[in-house]
DNA sequence: TTTCTTTTGCAACCAGGTTGCAGAAGCGTA
DNA sequence: TACGCTTCTGCAACCTGGTTGCAAAAGAAA
């Protein structure tokens, strides 16, 4: 596992390796942070949104990616770093920049310390922080 | 403060008390967890949308309640427990029942500690855990 | 090749949210 | 009470992102 080549990535779970997923993919993985079905669509111009709406669900079935409501309007999904292998521990943070709309991953720069009532059982969790990025805070406004 | 007239609330906020703004901050002391423009829209059927749209952005600027994306597809919002005069520090997380669809305020049963990457300036907090809640796990399944 | 299964592209649809605008309602003043 | 100005409402139209049904294309198997 830890596998870099796409079609091994793809055989080993059993994901037919097609034009459009293998596009995707590649598009994918030179993110270094959350991205959206828009994103891709804008990159990859020739793909119709469906497949890539369809490919995104199957490639967050083999938890290949992970998504995340950032309250922007628009679904973001990142790169899963474990490729399949995420433990349910992987519940990590993202960041929301208001200013240029950007969400970061913020790995393990945010920890939290949850007691749920009595009753309830944790499946996901979905940790944006809104706010200004590093980039956006360094400029002086007006 | 702390009011519970809907009249002196309104007035001493400078919000002039409209029958539309009166029957929705109604049906939103009602509610104990949290509800989207749709319950409104379904409690109400004589307003318009777009005035509980715009209400719900007035009541938010002035702090009367709260918003959260659940992932749910629609806006959801709360009762501001303290009435216009809440503190940055409320950033109480929200719980999303996936089986029931309903989503909870816990206001105490979640405490985050965070700790972002230099340059990063945080506004606010949109902390959702999704899972089973207790009435829906008590169920036996199938 | 033929046959069967999976995947794709297209077009249409849907939900929730958002907007422009004309008329209604509210309010201060005369 | 009537007038003039400002704010608010209802309606209809629009937008964006997401979702679906279906026929054609592609892939795998025989
Ligand atoms: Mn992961
Ligand atoms: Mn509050
Ligand atoms: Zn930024
Ligand atoms: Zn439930």
């Amino acid at each position: 596992m830890k596998q870099d080549n796409i079609l091994e990535i793809f055989s080993d779970l059993g994901i037919r390796a097609t034009t459009p997923r293998i596009l995707i993919y590649e598009y994918i993985k030179l993110q270094s942070d959350t991205f959206s079905l828009g994103d891709i669509e804008n990159a990859l111009p020739d793909t119709d949104k469906s497949t890539i709406f369809r490919t995104l669900i199957l490639f967050e079935e083999h938890h290949l990616i992970h998504s995340m409501e950032d309250g922007s309007g628009a679904m973001k999904y990142c790169l899963c770093r474990n490729q399949g292998e995420c433990e349910e521990e992987e519940f990590h943070c993202h960041f929301y920049c208001e200013k240029c709309k950007k969400t970061y991953c913020l790995d393990n720069q945010a920890s939290t310390n949850i007691t749920l009532p009595k009753g309830f059982i944790m499946n996901h969790i979905n940790f944006i922080i809104k706010g200004i990025c590093d980039k956006c805070s360094h400029k002086t406004d007006i």
